[in-house]
DNA sequence: TTGTACGCGTTATCAG
DNA sequence: CTGATAACGCGTACAA
């Protein structure tokens, strides 16, 4: 069944070997026969069959897109950046998504599916542990990491302690000192998450504002709304007297207004909220964030990855600038009114 | 490079016919050889080319996922129940996105990428051609539609008409007689579409509430939160005086909610606003929704493709109830108070 | 139940 | 610049 090189050879009245050139566009073809191919295979309507060309050429075409879960704001924005650079480039994406449980673990991957599958791979946002990491090397592919990743990989990702620098500023700045992080726990590779990189950022800032470092005020989430709203109940149950909280994402923030709201306390008049990405919704429901390009993350991958492919040098580590939109959810502490007199005075979303 | 059929069928002294039925799990194989060939296969850490078992066999286990783009709540829902369930049947996802310009066009899909790639598609919310439906059939593999569908073909959908049921029959039980809509406009079969199965459902549910049909009440949005408050705005232009808003998607919703807002409008105190869907932030954001399950959606979708690849019979035509979630943003119209006495009297999200 | 041998549709090598 | 032909690695009739 189907229309294969052949029927397309002897239609153009060459060999194989010739439409296989002609079509794959390569320099050695006299113009006018490659015309005369390209015309053929378009009256027999021949598209290549992609197992072939991959068996004798060891090329796929085809990218693997390691993911953790749409529910996050972060990884659906890189999805949608990096997926559209690659199908620009010729590219398809092979989509795997990975569930975390609530405790920040998640079955270990079986990398082994992308053997002979993918030219390449994208890791978005999972922590791989070591064992993982060795058997998508075994892959022979190259690999970029966007989000989190260890050093010595091409990696994108945010400017992390820009991050927690804003956000421990804004906040120092508007006159708190009892404030509380809802962070992400995460079993593997923790040193080099995105999170730790953000906990270690915030820890220096207090430091350098004078409040001492308190573990008790650090919780964590699992970067959902949901996971936001628990961890931010651990921590008003704990410390009550808590002023502020800056949360890892913007998605765990709203869970964390959500539980205020559900305790009866005002936002920003008891507790300011802070959180990270620029979610969509930040506006309509006065969340004060950190933002970043996610989209751009994405498309800076993926080209990372396609340079790779092509045996080019590429820059191993590609950071991302993070701003700071101050919207309903922070002001002054209280005591500090002052601080904060032009402030919208709007009250919870 | 790497290890082959052979190898394996070396080692355990078979075949390497053997080998390949064996790890098949084809049942005319002797446990006894099996076990050999699955020890074998282990040892030498054996995986079969994915390339050369498509071509030989014609079957490729991986299925192709067309998608509008993420940005969508629905889209990325069914996305993420298709993926689990297809994962867990051993096939892959190839990942098709497209992005819709905000007139509700996009660029035609070329199908012929996904020409011996896949077993079987997953449309989802991507309204097609008669042109692109032809060269999909063309594939010669099943094909399931998610969310939007030709009446002719299997499909996984809402309850479009119980969606506008019970979002007009709210509305009107609350008094409201000037009822906007914003639906979504679509460029190829629209008659087969989900917005257009909630225009005619909404005006039939008008019409037998005394309510006359006026186009001019009905705008169309591209299922983004900035298109939906486009729509908004528009619509308040032509039409200061409505009191309604039945929104088809929640994100559109938000949108309108940021445009009512910015026109310093209280909802539901002048205007009452009611989604579809149940997005995660509709209870913080206090959007009274038409809820659906998404996630079960896409499960379903891909099941159904499942079976059809299997050479099963299916249902063809598989619809997903709904439900009615009331939250803050709508009450009764302006004069008929007492019939909202018992509600939440809080004001905008 | 197992083995043999051919075919799947390209790409790449090597001559010409 | 073009053609012949050998891989590529596995599935599957057919034979045993």
């Amino acid at each position: 069944m189907g229309v294969g090189i052949d029927d397309v050879a002897r239609r153009a009245g060459v060999s194989t070997a010739t439409v296989s050139r002609a079509l794959r566009g390569l320099p050695e073809v006299r113009e006018e026969t490659r015309q005369r191919v390209l015309r053929a295979a378009a009256e027999l309507n021949y598209a290549p069959s992609p197992s072939a060309s991959s068996l004798a050429s060891g090329r796929t075409r085809t990218i693997g897109l390691l993911t953790a879960s749409f529910s996050r704001w972060f990884n659906r924005s890189v999805v949608e950046g990096a997926e559209r650079t690659l199908r620009a480039a010729g590219f398809d994406v092979l989509l795997h998504a990975f569930d975390f449980l609530a405790d920040g673990t998640r079955a270990p991957i079986d990398m082994t599916t992308l053997r002979q599958r993918v030219d390449g791979v994208l890791v978005l946002g999972i922590p791989l542990s070591d064992d993982e990491r060795e058997t998508l090397d075994r892959l022979g592919v190259p690999v970029v990491f966007v989000g989190t990743g260890p050093p010595d990989r091409v990696r994108v990702r945010t400017d992390d302690a820009a991050c927690s620098r804003l956000a421990i500023d804004h906040l120092v700045g508007l006159g708190h000192t009892r404030i509380a992080q809802i962070g992400a726990a995460l079993p593997h590779d923790e040193r080099w998450s995105a999170a730790s990189r953000r906990a270690d950022a915030a820890a220096r800032r207090l430091e350098r504002a004078g409040i001492p470092a308190d573990p008790s005020l650090v919780e964590h989430g699992d970067y959902t709304q949901a996971g936001g709203r628990e961890a931010a109940a651990r921590l008003l149950e704990r410390h009550p007297d808590l002023t502020a909280l800056y949360v890892y994402s913007d998605e765990m923030a709203f869970g964390a207004l959500e539980e205020l709201r559900g305790r009866g306390l005002d936002v920003p008049g008891d507790v300011s909220v802070i959180g990270v990405d620029g979610h969509e919704l930040g506006d309509l429901i006065g969340l004060t964030s950190v933002v970043q390009d996610a989209v751009g993350q994405g498309e800076s991958g993926a080209t990372l990855l396609l340079e790779m492919i092509t045996g080019q040098a590429v820059a191993s580590d590609v950071r991302f600038p993070v701003s700071l939109v101050v919207r309903r959810s922070t002001a002054a502490a209280r005591g500090q009114e002052a601080l904060s007199a032009d402030r919208d005075p709007a009250v919870t979303p």
